[in-house]
DNA sequence: GTCTATACCCCGATAGAC
DNA sequence: GTCTATCGGGGTATAGAC
């Protein structure tokens, strides 16, 4: 367990994200102190600094960089069948939601607490991430396999209704993922009028 | 405009907790001050303590109040046809979420900053209404008129999709009420699997 | 890169005058 | 019922030693 400077180095920046990812989920953003977020990561409270320039930076930097995997995780094929293209997406975001649920939450919830610059920025990234599902409702309809009424309101009932897997999965509760992913797509392909 | 003391008095409690829903829905329970309450009420920070005895339970009486409006709101006849029942939750829902939206928005949000006892008893009323709606979708697959694959989960699912109308209506957007409420029902119905 | 120490501010809550 | 004043503590962020 030697205490080599650069191993140190490269471990604390990631570990305060992890940290403060974990804790501003749990407690909310306002909740949680700079020096909460030091005991946690094992370092005094001026460290932190050495690693950001303010406690708004960090989360900001954890919303927009979840934001950027999601988008980055999430590939679609416009020439495929628009129902499998609808299945490949609600199963995706609940394998991710579940995958990343302290960042999905906190995405949700914290949105308020970003300075306007950082939210125009963040609430950009979620708008593509909403236009990708709302695509793929458009092309059902066109090719007469699904029949929303609305497919703006559709889509944010849709991820709304995923996202909410959030509030209550736990690991190794009464349902599986393979099966909750299972339940997820029977109840959004009956939404979208496709059952 | 007299300042007599008696008028005064009938209003600054409701008022508190008005300006408090309010502004813990827009910032978050731990990002608003007892001194931003005062000021939005119109007096000062000791006053607040002569109508409650800390901040937690301001918290937790706007949490249970709401609960308990909810649960006295929504009344249903297990007579009825299960899917009318379904009809009434979904469009019951719609309509309470936004007259009440602050306190909906709130009560989904803030439950993690209850003390533990509070959150206990604030738990078991949303307990209470969402076996409400898990009722419907039960007497509805005995009926054979809906076929959710999990009661369960299917009654969360459908919580979260609807509730989920707080994160974007605006009074006067694209949508009207009526308009909303039936979109929602045509989706809420297929994904019960009765359309 | 991390520590200790600290500046400066605002927090929740209380006491006591009016 | 409301005010003013204040207590004790913890908040973010910085400075400077090592």
């Amino acid at each position: 367990m030697a205490r080599t400077t650069g191993s140190r180095a490269t471990i604390t920046g990631p570990l305060i994200r992890d940290k403060a990812r974990c804790l501003f989920a749990r407690q909310g953003y306002a909740a949680v102190s700079m020096r909460q977020i030091a005991a946690a990561v094992g370092v005094q409270v001026g460290t932190l600094y050495a690693y950001l320039p303010d406690k708004q930076a960090l989360l900001a930097d954890l919303l927009e960089s979840h934001m950027q995997d999601l988008l980055a995780a999430w590939s679609d094929d416009p020439q495929a069948d628009p129902l499998a293209r609808l299945e490949r997406f609600v199963r995706f975001h609940i394998d991710f939601s579940i995958d990343h649920a302290d960042a999905v939450f906190l995405s949700y919830m914290e949105l308020r607490n970003l300075t306007p610059d950082n939210f125009a920025r963040i609430a950009a990234l979620r708008g593509r991430y909403e236009s990708a599902l709302e695509s793929i409702l458009r092309d059902g309809i066109a090719s007469g396999t699904m029949r929303p009424e609305d497919p703006k309101l559709t889509t944010l009932a849709l991820i709304a209704m995923l996202t909410g897997v959030t509030n209550w999965y736990r690991e190794g509760g009464r349902l599986d993922r393979a099966r909750i992913a299972q339940i997820y797509w029977g109840l959004a392909r009956g939404a979208v009028g496709a059952a």
